[in-house]
RNA sequence: GCCGGCUUGGCGGAAUUGGUAGACGCGCUCGACUCAAAAUCGAGUUCUAACGAGUGUGGGUUCGAGUCCCACAGCCGGUACCA
């Protein structure tokens, strides 16, 4: 590749001076209501993309992709008369800053502002049409103040399980509530449990990364420590529920519906001599069939329930267990394990005495810990009953008589074996066995889901300190006054993890040290505390009393004339679970509180699809197969990699990168250049002669223009960007082949071009309004979007296509307006059709009016 | 295993939602321009010599199926004993 091959047209030239200007003008800055200028009778559109984490190996292609695609809507919908919130941000807490820093010795913030450098540039680069004046960044003293007055609200609600919603604690307070009491129900509370630490980091991490950091090849063991929890299982009906209506994929919801996992089912009290032992089952009806009790290694009876000759095999059977890391324990190709406690449960339908055993297959964290086991009806059941010889009966009789009960699991049967249940279908028994059991006080329906609370507290030094205060009397938590936020983090030299679960902030002696009485918490919070709301901060981001002003938000958010919330958001499937379901949560809290409009952040998600690799694999350092943005933009322009990215496939879609692909792109810019433009004798570009003011009345281009007029904007609305460029491109050769275009004509398609290809459309433009003063001479980005004229849509004749049998034999040209008649008398006319009917006789003659005749003969 | 998605020329992908399969682009071939090349412009390009065949495979519905229904296969993603 030559150093200098000839620019097919000068993008180097003018696409950097348009972002200048751009730039410099504020082109793109919209105001908020009550501000000069602003029109607040206007209808808003909020269009968001996924904030990036400008990690030091600066934008890669996939970045662009879902950013072009919400500036070409961003761009458009400013043109049909939308006031338009289209920002950028940084998400710029996170560890490799801080890994980075502990390398260098550099501190993180002084990273991380240089990473957010090359950001900015990249994508100003790519002239994105972003409100400069909104950008936040999550590590900003400014921003970091309003994550952690967020965290307070946290701390100090419960949700009110009547109400649906979040309150304050201080109503318990005035309710006699207890200090203890109330610590247990905060949406921000302490707890010690089982999490996952990984002594590589020196950090806990939540369980929906757990496995992500696994797999990068991080070591991470489950320990029992003293951590920072949300309480987001408080909302795991309302998450599910108001999932539903969201234009959202399918499949997103439905990822997320399966991590919060619920089900419906009912707990059943077993009693064991003068313990109760509660289960959850979502099988009430098989209860009958129950042959024996799993609990859990940890769960909190089996000490006392053990009889003394089987405490020995019990407590070495928990020890094994203990000491498997997670990853053995859910290796499901191993074989069942578990022991006898030597205690039996009574069954309480039948008074059955079932023998108590503990297994690992029975998860501590999930329902009570404990199960009822079915092994006519439970496949896992079944495995263990068969390795250890437990009894087996059968409860449901299946209604497909081919099918085996032993091990059946299906809710098509009929219930036997089961006394007052007998007859009825499994949906029947379920629902009379939790009425008998309500009735008779032995258990309850109830609803499980998989959520387990948030893990919000981390080991690290680049994040947000949590603005909590420890009481050195009464061993007590306390929230940090309001006014002394932002609580930052000290200037520390040595911010390594020392192992120490409290996180490096212990080293900051001084810091931690808040007064005689009170020391400081030494967590800080995960880098999904800042983008659970970064989205709202854009609204009104330099407002020092409020995360954001009441007014601004009901503008940008509110449901005036459609859905509210954020009208359209872009990004990667990555975040389908962890993001996606963070920020809902938080934002369903201040909604309880009336701090923002709607129930939902998101009103309409759309996944942009991966792009792989030339190679079509995914792109990553070790293949060598990363495209780098700055040179393809270096090679072909801005525009070029922009409409390139869109014209490679659907945006949802993964597809592969081809560097061929930007070349076609930029021979199309090109050509629309050159229908323009003439390079004179000096080598310099001049209008050309083949524009006309003209009238040249209904040419083959300008028909083609507006067809494409029509599709681009139906196509834009649909986010079917790669249609609408192939539609500009068949346009843009009807202007090349014709003799001379209408100057109206070229400026239209440059109109329709401009929100995908916004440098060299307005370059053009610019030029062509000093050689045709009537032009306008306001920026196309500031100009209406063009319409199109039916009249020119319409064709007055159309090919119809003849089949005989469904076999394509003629085509003939007729009238538009042909009638039925007509079409199939023409049809049976032809010669060609002649041909093929010879010696058959005409069963039937099928007619779509303007497309096609089929003659079924035989 | 379970859940979801995808499968159309040499390649990326179109197809008015049941009505001409292969738009548009890449690549390739040929031609024009040129001393030559690049760039550009023009012609062609699903397979087949042809009859015909053809949208992962097999069946079905229909005058007509890439599109609808049933069964199966392959690839990609999510999830992992959730009782």
């Amino acid at each position: 590749m030559t150093a200098d091959r000839k620019k097919p047209y000068p993008f180097d030239e003018f696409e950097p001076a348009w972002q200048k200007r751009w730039d410099e003008e504020k082109t793109f800055h919209v105001g908020n209501p009550g501000e000069p200028g602003f029109d607040a009778t206007r209808p808003k559109r909020y269009i968001l993309d996924m904030f990036p984490y400008p990690s030091g190996a600066g934008l890669h292609v996939g970045h662009p992709e879902g950013y072009t695609a919400t500036d070409i809507v961003s761009r458009y919908s400013r043109r049909v008369g939308y006031n338009v919130l289209h920002p950028m941000g940084w998400d710029s807490f996170g560890l490799p800053a801080e890994q980075y820093a502990i390398k260098t010795g550099q501190h993180p913030a002084v990273t991380t502002a240089a990473n957010i450098d090359t950001f900015r540039r990249q994508l100003k680069m790519l002239g994105f049409s972003y409100d400069w004046e909104r950008e936040i960044a999550t590590t900003d003293p400014h921003y970091v103040c309003w994550t952690q007055w967020i965290f307070l609200r946290l701390y100090n609600s419960y949700y009110n399980t009547e109400l649906k919603k979040a309150r304050p604690v201080s109503e318990l307070v005035e309710k006699g509530w207890t200090r203890e009491q109330i610590d247990s129900v905060r949406l921000a509370y302490v707890a010690e449990g089982l999490v996952n630490w990984s002594p590589d980091m020196g950090t806990v991490l939540a369980n929906e990364e757990a496995e992500e950091w696994r797999s990068k090849g991080f070591t991470i063991e489950r320990r029992k420590l003293r951590q920072w929890m949300l309480r987001i299982t408080a909302y795991a009906e309302r998450l599910i529920d108001e999932l539903e209506p969201l234009d959202w994929p399918e499949s997103i919801k439905l990822l997320q519906r399966n991590w919060i996992g619920r089900s419906t089912g009912a707990e059943v009290r077993f009693t064991c001599g003068s313990h109760v032992i509660t289960v959850y089952t979502t099988r009430p009806d098989t209860l009958f069939g129950a042959t024996y009790m799993v609990l859990s290694p940890e769960h909190e009876l089996v000490d006392a329930i053990t009889t003394p000759e089987q405490k020995e095999a019990v407590d070495a059977y928990k020890k094994v267990c203990a000491e498997k890391s997670d990853l053995e324990r859910t290796d499901l190709s191993k074989e069942k394990t578990g022991v006898f406690t030597g205690a039996y449960a009574v069954n309480p339908v039948n008074g059955e005495q079932i023998p108590i055993w503990i297994a690992d297959y029975v998860l501590t964290g999930y329902g009570t810990g404990a199960i009822m086991a079915v092994p006519a009806h439970d496949e896992r059941d079944f495995e263990f009953a068969t390795k250890f010889g437990l009894p087996i009966i059968q409860v449901v009789q299946p209604d497909d008589p081919a099918t085996p009960w032993q091990d059946f699991c299906g809710y098509e049967g009929v219930m036997v074996n089961s006394q007052h249940l007998n007859g009825l279908t499994v949906t029947q028994a379920k629902a009379a066995m939790i009425e008998w059991l309500e009735k008779e006080g032995h258990g309850c329906g109830k609803v499980n889901y998989k959520l387990r609370d948030w893990l919000f507290s981390r080991q690290r030094y680049w994040g947000e300190p949590f603005p909590i205060l420890w009481d050195k009397e009464t061993g007590l938590h306390e929230a940090l006054p309001e006014s002394e936020l932002p609580l930052l983090q000290p200037e520390m030299e040595d911010f390594k993890p020392s192992g120490d679960p409290r996180g490096p902030l212990v080293k900051a002696q001084n810091w931690i040290h808040y007064s005689e009485r009170y020391t400081r918490e030494t967590n800080t919070m995960p880098q999904w505390a800042g983008s659970c709301w970064y989205y709202l901060r854009y609204l009104d981001p330099h407002n020092d009393e409020a995360f954001v002003s009441p007014e601004v938000e009901k503008y940008w958010m509110g449901s005036s004339g459609n859905p509210g919330g954020v009208d359209l958001y872009v990004g990667g499937t990555e975040h389908a679970v962890l993001h996606l379901l963070y920020a809902r949560f938080w934002h369903k809290v201040l909604f309880d509180y009336g701090l923002v409009s709607t129930n939902e952040p998101f009103n309409k998600l759309v996944n942009q699809g991966l792009i792989l690799g030339e190679d079509g694999q995914k792109m990553s350092k070790s293949r060598g197969n990363v495209v780098n943005p700055d040179d393809i933009v270096r090679e072909y322009g801005a525009d070029a990699i922009r409409l390139y990215e869109m014209f490679m496939g659907p945006l949802k879609e993964v597809k592969p990168w081809a560097t061929k692909g930007v070349e076609g792109i930029s021979r199309f810019l090109a050509r629309v250049w050159r229908i323009g433009m003439v390079e004179n004798q000096e080598g310099a570009w001049e209008v050309s002669a083949k524009l006309t003011e003209q009238d040249l009345g209904a040419t083959p281009a300008r028909k083609e223009l507006h067809r494409s007029i029509k599709k681009v904007t139906e196509d834009i609305e649909t986010m079917s960007f790669n249609t609408a460029i192939s539609k500009m491109m068949e346009c843009t050769n009807a202007m090349t082949s014709a003799e001379s275009v209408c100057v109206s004509d070229y400026v239209g398609l440059l109109h329709i071009l401009n929100p995908f290809a916004p440098h060299i459309t307005e370059e053009l433009y610019s030029r062509l309004c000093v050689s045709f003063p009537a032009l306008p001479t306001a920026q196309l980005a500031l100009q209406p979007w063009p319409s199109y004229s039916e009249e020119l849509l319409v064709e007055n004749t159309r090919e119809i296509v003849v089949q005989v049998n469904g076999k394509l034999r003629d085509k003939l040209q007729m009238a538009a307006d042909a009638s039925k008649e007509e079409l199939g008398q023409a049809a049976l006319a032809s010669a060609r059709i002649k041909e093929f009917t010879d010696g058959k006789t005409v069963r039937k003659v099928i007619v779509v009016p303007g497309r096609l005749v089929n003659i079924v003969a035989s």
